[in-house]
DNA sequence: GCTTTGTATGCAATATTTTGCATAAGTGTG
DNA sequence: CACACTTATGCAAAATATTGCATACAAAGC
């Protein structure tokens, strides 16, 4: 049910397309709430439906039509009670099946753990030097930020924070299991 | 489908009834994979028709019976190659409303939204606690740990890293927010 | 005695997410 | 000129997860 309020959070300011929405959804907003494609046109059609977004159509020269959509009256109405409403906090379970696979270490699967576990930290490493950047370039001075914008930058810092620390754990997680890894 | 991983892998030492798989989802494993009772009840009886788990009855003394279940030579060989096969690495995203409710962060809004990051900081002081008593009875000296522990380690250890940054996340965005909220 | 809490199990209906498939036009590369 | 890649949209099926409901027995508190 989020996946509505983020896309329409997302249309806040700019008018977006499916197209663009996927992609922001790819990138800063989709760390804190992955969808595909697929998810985001569906939802644009309810939302439509809702009179929550309205579209307009879009000829661009030598490209595919599409469909831009905006922020209705209404769906503003409706993002800002949502935002007030009581969330079931759940706190973050990380639902990621390496730990789960963990738990089943041994001689065997030992190497290709080590091997998933750099996997990992290659794109972390990727991912948090994106945001770094663009922290340095955004929200360089926090403090003098206008209110919605440190909203934006709190959520961008806990990435941060948990790119960090999971770039921590990773070397941790390989310096314990490198001498029983392919060494040996 | 790792739900199913990971249940065999709680059974893994131990056999279990469904109740105490649901509890075990509440606390260590929960960290990493969340599941209601009514989610593994279903998929015991998947894994028993599949023979992956056998199940025996054990009735006792003024409670009501239950089913124990144990991991069958074929479901621990099943779990096995589980655990080798290419995983589609997501990198964590933290599914959390919070996030997407912070880019919406406004006068109207900062009240609740502080004391929701309050109530979450709570919550996760609580259970790091739990983890971290969990790490010094268990855990204390990690390199000296037979394999297999080693892997639960880690996962142990990025629960209380992440539970850690989480904390420090709280305290940093109490503290921008501290100047814009009730006070004001 | 009545209510709540904990143990113990499960079905059914929704809701959400993922995966596979499908189309179409333009752009760049070998 | 074929092939891959990017832009752009969408349907349908399958897998997963959530929510509501339902039962039953025992212990403990009021």
């Amino acid at each position: 049910m989020s996946l509505r309020y983020a896309i329409m959070t997302a249309l806040l300011d700019d008018e977006m397309s499916g197209y663009d929405l996927a992609r922001a959804f790819d990138k800063s907003l989709g760390f804190f709430w992955h969808a595909s494609h697929q998810q985001i046109y569906r939802e644009l059609h309810t939302l439509s439906e809702r009179r929550w977004v309205a579209h307009r159509d879009d000829q661009q020269a030598g490209r595919p039509q599409r469909h831009l959509y905006r922020l209705t009256d209404d769906g503003r109405d409706a993002l800002e009670s949502w935002v007030i409403q009581a969330d079931r906090m759940r706190l973050q379970e990380s639902k990621d099946e390496l730990y789960i696979k963990l738990y089943n270490l041994s001689e065997r699967n030992i190497d290709y753990l080590v091997s998933r576990i750099e996997a990992r930290r290659e794109a972390m490493m990727e991912r948090l030097y994106l945001y770094e950047r663009i922290r340095r370039r955004h929200y360089a001075e926090p403090r003098t930020l206008p209110l919605r914008r440190k909203g934006v930058y709190l959520a961008l810092l806990s990435g941060i924070t948990q790119g960090r620390q999971y770039l921590a754990w990773c070397d941790e997680a390989l310096s314990l299991l490198a001498s029983d890894g392919r060494g040996r």
